[in-house]
DNA sequence: CATATGACTTGACCGGATCCAT
DNA sequence: ATGGATCCGGTCAAGTCATATG
């Protein structure tokens, strides 16, 4: 009952539809743009389907029965919470609070090892983050250990019928505003008229719709929250299935799935190729010789990826390839060589002015950039040019040409911007969108990249080198065999070859110029449903460690003694990975930057500090620097110290380990465990625990602080760093003076204030306006310092979280890490609107997560 | 087994749009 | 209305991991 009504409504641009008609739109938006692959037939109104198997399980996660769960999961959640609260003593520990909110399967999750359920990093104190700013402390500070509000919340929730409190909500919201709030969240369903039809793909009006209609007005926040009474019963009824499994512990779930979906699922399919055929779909048997056959012929693997679709990816796709960036045009501004102005071919220019609007760039600074620029454009110059070496080059007048063009376009009217835009957009339009077993879907990066000089990170080898231009001629398309194929844009040439590999997921690729054994891919965008799936995927993945983890963690702490030192580096390495969130480490090529992860970890990269302490100092992805002091096992700061002893600063810390091994062994313990899945693990379980802990029942404000908290303890774990801003420190001292000013006028005020009460007047005539001040009573006055001093502790609170989260980002993790259905249900569960936290790209991404029950707990 | 290749996710950063205080 | 701060989408580099290959 309460799960019918207790859920969010997704709407979108079909808001103005007429009421009568809307919920069944609503309802086939809905339905196409979770299952894509699933094509409806007949009267939408009499639908019947069944749902993919990606989809059952976030509908049967409201349509089951959660109430036995629920009180379960209360009771265990107490008793945990009173046995971790005692063990915990470190006060800037992380406690463990209600907890799993399912039993856990195999590795029986007795009460005593609750806190295995914790990210390690939350249970033994990191001992200090020597970086920089994030000097702080781990999660909590000074956290009271029971967040008493939060558990009682969930309770209440339980016993309330939500619909009553997503009633009241979306009211307010929707009476605001009649603004489509996930505009986003349909845009794959808009397919369900255009299907197939590539020439609609040009037409479409609805992009451009949803973007001016998205923009003119910002959306009004919790529009997208509203009761779940008008989302189309229909949808629950024939969704509700044997899927709703949520509840159900993983291994079982495992278990009882696989017959129920594969049944499912051929069921689904005849009906999908009854109707699809229509296209140009074969019958299943046929599409899986197809890919044999194209396997044989483009040696492909003949491997299938488990859980999706036996390796495939796609039955139609349509689309209408890439676009180029339009070619050179060259400026005829002369560069100088020893102060004389030197003629160049366009194409000899053209490589001189991506070195010019270079110029107020740090790559400047770097040797080897330089280097590699003149080795690349001497080429181009030949040897005989004018030009014998990059000393004597002033590319200055290039540069402020550049300057004075980007002036130009800073000055153009709104007006003039729009055109272009528009302009652009007409062109683009058709690159926009791919059709996906007839559902319309984002292109992600349909336009090729342009030339210009590699920007490696760090100190990359082949930094400065020239990125060459992209041709049709480079470019392999993938595309459904009956779809017709794109036009190449650019007359007189064409596509280098064209595939219909529907085990992949891409729609083009070239080689990357700069590395020609890599490839560049065309992907859909995040909000299609074929990225949302495999997000969803990786989360349950993540989920699932969690029933294994302490398991895990009981296997590799044994294993700090063995005496086989491959299996010692494993289990450290483990540990690492587990508590620290380290990234995997793969091998580097000699022309890559030197960046290490958990396996490359060299000797120098990790300094023992007796008793315990291990002090962290590499440079990891992107050659940002992590820097941190971590109180580790002794067992395991033993071992370190071992595999230190007879090796060279430079040499690797896990001699007889790299990802592969470490893989390998993860996945013995854990069906498809890899070492990023404790990253994604960590950042999740943590956000739901500080979520849980820390909610306090406040205002939304309030919570929104708490999320912010959340967010930036998962950022700092993983180490997800950003550049100061270049007017931080003006921005801090402008800060400072305004709260110096406003002390000054509490000062002045508090002065007044005694003057008044003796009944005198003001002791200067005119307030810091320079008006005369007029004369208040003690009461005004009084009022006045109070509302002064609350905006002087606003001020400093800003400040503070400023400071904070100076070199902080933020978004990546909630981008890439933190499961969206944590922050969803939260958001339910305190009525904060969703759109505070997921701005419009990130509803989209995540729209495969917003009907969670509100009760989900990762 | 080690290495190469291929496909896909994760990541910081940039520049324009938008917001907000003045 | 203005200008600075912030947000956001886009960009493309740099990871991870599975599989093929020798």
């Amino acid at each position: 009952m309460y799960q019918v009504k207790n859920r969010l409504k997704v709407t979108g641009s079909c808001t103005r539809s007429v009421a009568l008609t809307r919920n069944r739109k609503l309802l086939l938006r809905f339905f196409l743009f979770f299952c894509p692959k699933f094509v409806l037939y007949g009267n939408p109104l009499s639908i019947s389907f069944a749902l993919p198997e990606f989809l059952s399980h976030i509908v049967g996660d409201e349509t089951g029965s959660r109430v036995q769960p629920v009180s379960a999961r209360r009771a265990i959640g107490q008793s945990i919470l009173s046995k971790s609260h005692k063990r915990n003593a470190r006060p800037d520990t992380v406690k463990s609070s209600s907890q799993p909110s399912k039993p856990s399967p195999k590795p029986s999750n007795d009460e005593v090892d609750s806190e295995d359920d914790k990210p390690l990093s939350c249970r033994i104190s990191t001992v200090s983050k020597v970086d920089t700013n994030h000097a702080k402390k781990g999660p909590g500070t000074s956290v009271s250990p029971l967040p008493k509000p939060s558990v009682k919340d969930e309770d209440s929730d339980d016993e309330k019928p939500l619909s009553l409190k997503y009633n009241s909500k979306s009211k307010v919201g929707s009476s605001n505003n009649h603004k489509p709030v996930v505009p986003k969240v349909h845009q794959n369903g808009s397919a369900s008229k255009d299907n197939t039809q590539l020439k609609n793909i040009g037409l479409n009006k609805r992009p451009p719709d949803e973007e001016r209609s998205a923009s003119v007005k910002k959306p009004k926040l919790s529009d997208s929250v509203t009761p779940v009474n008008q989302k189309p019963v229909a949808l629950k009824a024939e969704i509700k299935s044997d899927d709703d499994d949520d509840d159900v512990p993983i291994s079982q779930r495992i278990k009882k799935q696989a017959p129920s979906s594969s049944n499912k699922s051929s069921s689904v399919k005849q009906k999908v190729m009854k109707k699809s055929s229509s296209s140009l779909n074969q019958t299943n048997k046929k599409s899986k010789k197809m890919m044999k056959q194209k396997q044989s012929k483009y040696s492909k693997p003949s491997k299938i990826p488990p859980g999706s679709g036996e390796g495939q990816k796609w039955t139609s796709l349509v689309h209408n390839g890439v676009i180029f960036p339009p070619e050179y045009k060259p400026h005829g501004v002369k560069m100088l060589y020893k102060g004389k102005p030197v003629d160049l071919t366009p194409e000899q220019e053209e490589v001189a002015t991506m070195f010019s609007v270079m110029l107020d760039t740090d790559y400047m600074a770097k040797p080897q950039f330089k280097e590699n620029f003149w080795g690349d454009w001497r080429k181009i110059l030949g040897k005989n040019h004018t030009i014998q070496n990059l000393e004597n080059c002033d590319f200055k007048p290039i540069y402020e040409w550049h300057q004075a063009e980007k002036e130009k376009k800073k000055l153009m009217t709104t007006e003039e911007k729009k055109a272009i835009k528009e302009e652009k957009m007409k062109i683009e339009e058709k690159y926009m969108w791919a059709i996906v077993d007839g559902v319309k879907e984002k292109v992600g990066n349909f336009r090729v990249e342009p030339p210009g000089l590699f920007r490696g990170r760090g100190e990359h080898p082949k930094m400065g080198k020239l990125k060459k231009r992209i041709h049709p001629s480079d470019i392999t398309i993938n595309i459904g065999k009956d779809a017709p194929i794109p036009e190449c844009p650019i007359p007189g040439e064409s596509w280098k070859e064209i595939r219909h590999d529907n085990t992949v997921t891409w729609l083009a690729y070239w080689n990357d110029p700069i590395n020609s054994k890599e490839f560049k891919y065309v992907f859909l965008a995040a909000s299609s449903s074929l990225k949302g799936q495999s997000d969803k995927e990786k989360y349950e993945k993540a989920r699932k460690l969690k029933g294994y983890i302490e398991g895990i963690r009981k296997a590799y702490t044994k294993d700090f003694g063995n005496s086989d030192v491959t299996k010692k580096q494993v289990a450290v390495a483990t540990y690492l990975i587990d508590k620290l969130a380290l990234r995997a480490g793969n091998e580097k090529d000699d022309d890559e930057a030197d960046t290490v992860g958990c396996c490359t970890l060299k000797v120098e990269n990790v300094e023992p500090e007796p008793p315990n302490i291990l002090k962290f100092d590499f440079l990891g992805k992107d050659s940002i620097r992590y820097q941190n002091e971590v109180e580790v096992e002794l067992p395991v700061f033993k071992a370190i110290q071992q595999f230190r002893t007879g090796k060279a600063g430079n040499d690797d810390l896990f001699d007889k380990l790299d990802t592969s091994k470490l893989n390998a062994h993860l996945k013995e313990l854990m069906p498809g465990l890899t070492a990023k899945v404790f990253r994604t693990y960590n950042a999740s379980i943590t956000l739901d625990d500080m979520l849980t802990r820390e909610t306090k029942g406040g205002d939304v404000t309030q919570n929104l602080v708490v999320y912010q908290h959340a967010n930036k303890e998962v950022a700092i774990i993983c180490n997800h760093q950003r550049t100061v801003s270049k007017s931080h420190s003006a921005q801090m001292t402008r800060l400072n003076e305004k709260i110096d000013e406003l002390k000054g006028v509490i000062k002045e005020l508090e002065s007044d204030l005694a003057r008044a009460k003796k009944g005198k007047p003001p002791s200067n005539k005119n307030g810091p306006d320079g008006k005369p001040k007029r004369n208040l009573n003690p009461e005004a006055l009084e009022k006045k310092i109070a509302h002064t001093n609350a905006k002087i502790e606003k001020m400093e609170r800003d400040k503070e979280t400023k400071e904070d989260l100076k070199t902080v980002a933020l978004g990546t993790s909630k981008i890439n890490y933190l499961d969206p259905r944590i922050t969803v249900a939260w958001c339910k569960r305190h009525e904060v609107p969703i759109e505070k936290l997921f701005n419009k790209s990130l509803l989209a991404k995540f729209a495969w997560s917003m009907d969670v029950d509100p009760s989900f707990r990762f």
